[in-house]
DNA sequence: CCGGATCCGGTTAGATACTG
DNA sequence: CAGTATCTAACCGGATCCGG
């Protein structure tokens, strides 16, 4: 730790030594949002390379936010969870977020498309809560994309995690989503609605008209979506 | 700004792109703390190259952060000032230094202690209010330190900005501080007072029974003082 | 499949010196 | 005062490979 030190006593000093290191915030932000095992946690930082994540997880254990854990019942899976210190940084995290949905500009964020994210980031915040009290399949079409990755399933079960699919699963499905990953990604951010996008013709819903009318409230959005962009 | 991206659309990656290279969130909250020309923050960053140093003072204005400004009546200077969403960065600084605070261990913060700097935060801080209405000088001495850093003097007049000065200014001194600089630090960051340090014998204040008197007053602590350490 | 380690080329940062 | 220039060391990205 002597390395790469400010050498300042200042608790800011201190804590950007640890913290203001190339991925670590990002990391953090999917360990906050529920990550746990190192092959989640490459989803949520796919760009990210399995050896600096490694050493990421270390770096983030000797300092004493996050713990591994091996499962008892799977030999050889471990699981990395946030310490007390750890899930306080959520504050920080929020105020990167915060500061960021309001002011970085709208435009170079959406050259960052990533439709894997989105569907990732989509399928652990939705609201099951206004959904019907059966199994739903929805599929969303990203035309645009090339087949490896335009279509995806979620399968929501109430009282049950949502499941992600990128093949099909088999399932009657019973809403299509008939989009493009900028819309979409564009919702989910808050920056645009489900029914202006309906009425400008950018997304089309078939299928059942409960899942169709009630899509804003089940969709969960970005935990930033509800921050006011003050920046174009 | 392609390069070095996390290529997410998510606030928190696009913030930390332009937040979370090293020296920024240091380098930020000396601009916050007031620091508007070169070389005060240099003072301020002393261990950042001046490379580097303007380096990130352009990103920051091509990130909007913050604005350089000629001053009109001094050809050759100009001053860096914070944009709204610079101001607004107030908050990720405070996240940041309140977990410090709280989470990161005193050791391997007390292995940095740096008199220049503890003495460039006391002058910006300290408390002109509880002090007598005429001007004051306090002159700190750091015993176990050489020479060149051992010495420092406060002059302070109400209604003017505190003066530092590592050279004699030549006034009578109203307050001589006697003490060593890990004590120093420890009670700007809120880690011990001035009553216990001069019951342990680690601070002798020789002079103004006034000054003496108010010490823990006037000292402006560390704006993270105030934070309940948890850790050791 | 899971959880990494290894190697190599490119980028970034530190140290020091220097300039208008 | 306000920065550049230059050289070296450390870090990072991307690909590949490995052991259970």
């Amino acid at each position: 730790m002597a390395e790469g030190s400010y050498k300042q006593f200042c608790p800011v000093a201190m804590a950007a030594e640890i913290l203001c290191t190339r991925w670590t915030v990002v990391l953090l932000r999917e360990l906050l949002a529920g990550s746990t095992r190192f092959n989640d946690l490459r989803r949520g930082v796919p760009r990210m390379s399995p050896a600096l994540l490694a050493k990421r997880l270390r770096e983030l254990q000797a300092a004493g936010i996050l713990e591994r854990l091996p499962v008892p019942t799977e030999p050889d899976v471990s699981e990395y969870k946030l310490t007390p210190s750890g899930h306080e940084l959520r504050t920080v995290v929020e105020a990167v977020g915060n500061w960021g949905q309001r002011w970085v500009e709208t435009k170079p964020t959406l050259e960052n498309l990533d439709p894997e994210l989105l569907m990732w980031d989509m399928h652990r915040n939705l609201n099951t809560d206004p959904m019907p009290h059966h199994r739903s399949t929805i599929q969303f079409m990203y035309r645009e994309l090339p087949q490896t990755s335009s279509n995806w399933w979620l399968i929501v079960e109430p009282g049950k995690n949502v499941d992600l699919c990128s093949i099909e699963p088999g399932f009657d499905v019973d809403l299509y989503v008939s989009t493009d990953l900028r819309t979409m990604t564009e919702i989910w951010m808050g920056l645009n609605t489900v029914s202006r996008a309906k009425r400008e013709d950018r997304i089309i819903l078939t299928g059942s008209r409960e899942l169709e009318s009630a899509m804003q409230s089940w969709l969960g959005l970005s935990p930033f979506a509800k921050i006011e962009k003050l920046v174009s």
